[in-house]
DNA sequence: CAGCTATGCGCC
DNA sequence: AAAGGGCGCATAGCTG
């Protein structure tokens, strides 16, 4: 993966940290990198670099003429493998500018070819570097000769080759993807994951601490060298590493993992090609409609403001006065004047303190507190600033996050939105989406999506699958009543309703036969649809009455009544549960991996209160590190386990724990809430997982579907379980009816049949095109 | 100033 | 007693 300009490199960073609660990376004081002159801080790089690069100076080369990358490539064609980096002037893949390519085969030296390197004093590009055409022709030579293509994060680098060189690159294996195969839990960074399984004890080190603040075009060619080099080696070190586990016949010890490489070589890799053709392809946006809408909503934002002013301009007394005995020398009030309505902060004090609302159900001012809020009182000014503050803050979100920032992300050179497809941005499989986000776009209101559009004499056809999820849950299950539910393609929330209820399953339905809506029916099927969910969520009895607007009672009634007519679902949540509780993981149908290593924690965990049992004397003991492990007396252990399982409540736990602490000096630590979160992940994750593996499926036989690309049909967007394509609206119902079948085999290893629905438009959300009149 | 967390909310 | 799975992103507000 290349990273190149510092600020974005640490977003990056940031955002592999983040997944996984991981090392701060370590970076130098941006404020003063960036106030030295960029002499003085190619200086300092250059130290950086020789501090720790200077032990490969021998083993990387540069290649400067096309005589060198001759050779270069023949040696590579000899190996059958190569390592491929590149190197850029930051993250955008279409505008950007190529700094150089980094590759690495076993029989070569670590190589860096520079492209567009330019002197940091003249700012002219330096001379004797190989340009596109160049690399071009060898590359295809590469690609001619079958050569596996190693790469570390290779939508990056393959829309780089794209973009900048003009060239699609097959990968055979990237060490990304693999790396999250083989544990997701952990971040994914090349560094970080090449300093823990092949470490030469060169440490972790980062674009940002070597060349703060300068662009990789910028850094010379004899500095940036060595860095982006050891890239490409290490990308394949790693893959030896990877290769030992994830390989067709894994280890006695690794068994598990052979499910693992079959989800990596049959549905990972091959959805590379798939994803980058769709994000290379990008979604035209309307930039009409967006301006119409632009001004309808801040025309509605303006209408929610003036209310806002109407509403808390008759309290502005209370809330100066609120401000002023509120405000001490040390501190101020989380209020100020006018009220800033983008606060949470701001809305709780005003609602709870100013206004005294009562705050039993917490201070929290999101929408279902809100909305308790206004069932429970009848304060007018409360009332009409909760209305208002809620129409405000739809408003808002719709115009900053979508319609004024999408038409932001269209990209000048193409026209189009490029997102980003995370091909393994979920732990569980799922794909995710970024810059922008085009998962979230809203659905419910139907206005937003009909910035999306297709291209010219193009339509837009959606297929999604209809009840992904509790159909898989049905076949995993292999829940006889749920199956047939689906066999005999009866609506499953009604069946469900009928079986549970024992209601006749008319009398669940939303609808009469004649088209009337039956209440009494629709309810039924909610309640049905809300427990098969809140099962598969991991959701508790209690949230389900929350939701469900019932009483505990009903709510764990309805739930025990589900789980008698349908037993085996109860079973296979049992058994799945049971199995992670003794592995640490779960698998999704089709073989991948979703490690949950908390399932395998204690629900307590003792030890001494400061390392030391009480009886220890600091000056008595020689070994004092073998006194720090010390596990606590058996019989101290089963005694407050005891009376930790007599204790009911957290309140009462607590105060066990403390008079442990108090007694015997022991401290003990609770597990039982993170043990609870892994258990709710376990059934979701084998549901969730599978639903991704499934869409990942449908989507490798579309693209490799000769009829489709034959009709210029392509996948531009994915939804989770809805995969958006684009084809000429003459063919577009003939490729509707291929992707048809392809999502249907996509999941011919269910026992029960996939349903799908289909919608061809023009417009995301659209009308649907009458092909009666074509 | 940038980086980070919390809160809130859009989607499946 | 409390208990909602998986994301990305905008804004506020704190911190170094």
């Amino acid at each position: 993966m290349a990273l190149f300009a510092p600020r974005s490199s640490r977003e990056l960073d940031k955002k592999i940290i983040q997944k996984a609660h991981s090392v701060k990376s370590v970076f130098v004081g941006s404020s003063k990198g960036a106030k030295r002159g960029l002499s003085e801080r190619i200086a300092s790089a250059e130290v950086e670099v020789n501090r720790y690069f200077s032990k490969f100076k021998d083993d990387f080369l540069i290649i400067r003429t096309e005589e060198e990358l001759k050779n270069y490539v023949d040696n590579i064609i000899k190996d059958g493998i190569v390592a491929i980096d590149t190197e850029t002037d930051g993250l955008d893949t279409f505008n950007g500018t190529l700094a150089g390519i980094c590759l690495y085969s076993p029989s070569n030296k670590a190589s860096y070819i520079p492209v567009h390197h330019v002197s940091y004093i003249t700012g002219q590009e330096v001379n004797n570097q190989l340009k596109e055409d160049i690399i071009k022709k060898y590359f295809e030579r590469v690609v001619n000769a079958n050569v596996k293509i190693i790469m570390h994060n290779a939508s990056f680098d393959l829309k780089v080759f794209a973009n900048l060189v003009g060239i699609r690159l097959p990968c055979y294996w990237d060490t990304m993807i693999a790396s999250n195969i083989l544990n997701e839990n952990e971040p994914h960074g090349l560094k970080a994951l090449h300093d823990k399984y092949c470490g030469d004890g060169t440490g972790v080190y980062s674009i940002t601490n070597l060349f703060e603040g300068i662009i990789f075009t910028h850094v010379p060619i004899k500095l940036g060298y060595l860095y982006a080099a050891r890239d490409a080696k290490m990308t394949y070190e790693l893959y030896k590493y990877q290769s030992q586990f994830l390989c067709e016949n894994p280890s006695k010890e690794h068994e598990d993992l052979k499910s693992c490489y079959d989800v990596f070589m049959n549905i990972e890799m091959p959805l590379v090609p798939v994803i980058l053709d769709a994000e290379l392809r990008g979604v035209r946006l309307d930039l009409a409609t967006a301006d119409k809408l632009k001004e309808e909503y801040n025309a509605k934002l303006a209408v929610c403001k003036e209310q806002f002013t109407a509403i808390v301009e008759p309290i502005k007394d209370l809330v100066l006065q609120f401000i002023r005995t509120h405000t001490t020398i040390t501190s101020k009030p989380k209020l100020e004047w006018p009220i800033n309505f983008d606060s949470p902060l701001q809305i709780s004090e005003l609602l709870f303190n100013v206004l005294k609302v009562s705050d039993k159900n917490g201070k929290s001012t999101g929408v279902k507190e809100l909305n308790a809020i206004m069932e429970s009182t009848k304060n007018d000014t409360v009332r009409n600033l909760i209305k208002t503050l809620l129409e405000y803050r739809k408003v808002q979100k719709l115009l900053t996050t979508y319609i004024e920032k999408l038409p932001n992300e269209v990209n000048p050179k193409t026209g189009k939105i490029h997102c980003n497809f995370n091909q393994y941005g979920t732990v569980t499989g799922r794909m995710s989406s970024s810059s922008p986000n085009l998962q979230n776009i809203p659905s419910k209101n139907k206005e937003i999506r009909k910035m999306f559009v297709a291209d010219e004499g193009y339509c837009l056809i959606g297929g999604d699958y209809s009840q992904q999820e509790p159909r898989i849950l049905a076949h995993m299950s292999g829940d006889e009543q749920l199956i047939h539910a689906y066999t005999t393609g009866k609506d499953l929330y009604a069946h469900v309703g009928s079986l549970a209820l024992k209601v006749p399953y008319e009398d669940c339905l939303e609808h009469y036969p004649d088209g009337s809506v039956n209440q009494e029916g629709k309810l039924r099927r909610s309640r049905m649809k809300a427990i098969v969910l809140a099962l598969m969520y991991g959701k508790g009895t209690k949230a389900l009455a929350a939701d469900l607007k019932i009483s505990l009672e009903d709510a764990s009634s309805l739930m025990k009544s589900f789980f008698t007519e349908f037993p085996k679902v109860n079973e296979f949540i049992n058994k799945s549960q049971s199995f992670a509780k003794c592995n640490g993981y779960v698998k999704t149908l089709w073989g991948r991996k979703r490690r949950l290593p908390d399932m395998l924690l204690d629900p307590y965990e003792f030890s001494y209160a400061n390392g030391v049992s009480r009886d220890f004397d600091p000056l008595d003991d020689i070994d004092s590190d073998e006194t720090n492990d010390l596990t606590v007396d058996p019989v101290l252990v089963q005694k407050w386990t005891a009376r930790l399982n007599k204790a009911f409540g957290s309140f009462k736990k607590r105060e066990v724990i403390q008079q442990a602490l108090a007694e015997d000096n022991i401290q003990i630590k609770e597990n039982s809430l993170k043990i609870a979160d892994a258990e709710r992940q376990t059934v979701n994750s084998i549901i969730q997982g599978s639903a991704g593996d499934m869409v990942k499926r449908a989507s490798i036989l579309c693209y490799n579907d000769k009829r489709l690309q034959d009709m210029d049909c392509h996948i531009l967007i994915w939804v989770h379980d809805e995969i958006i394509s684009t084809a000429p609206i003459k063919y577009a119902r003939e490729c509707a009816k291929i992707i048809d079948e392809n999502m249907k085999k996509a999941a011919d290893k269910l026992v029960v049949p996939m349903k799908t629905d289909f919608e061809i438009t023009k417009i995301w959300y659209g009308e649907e095109i009458d092909f009666s009149k074509i």
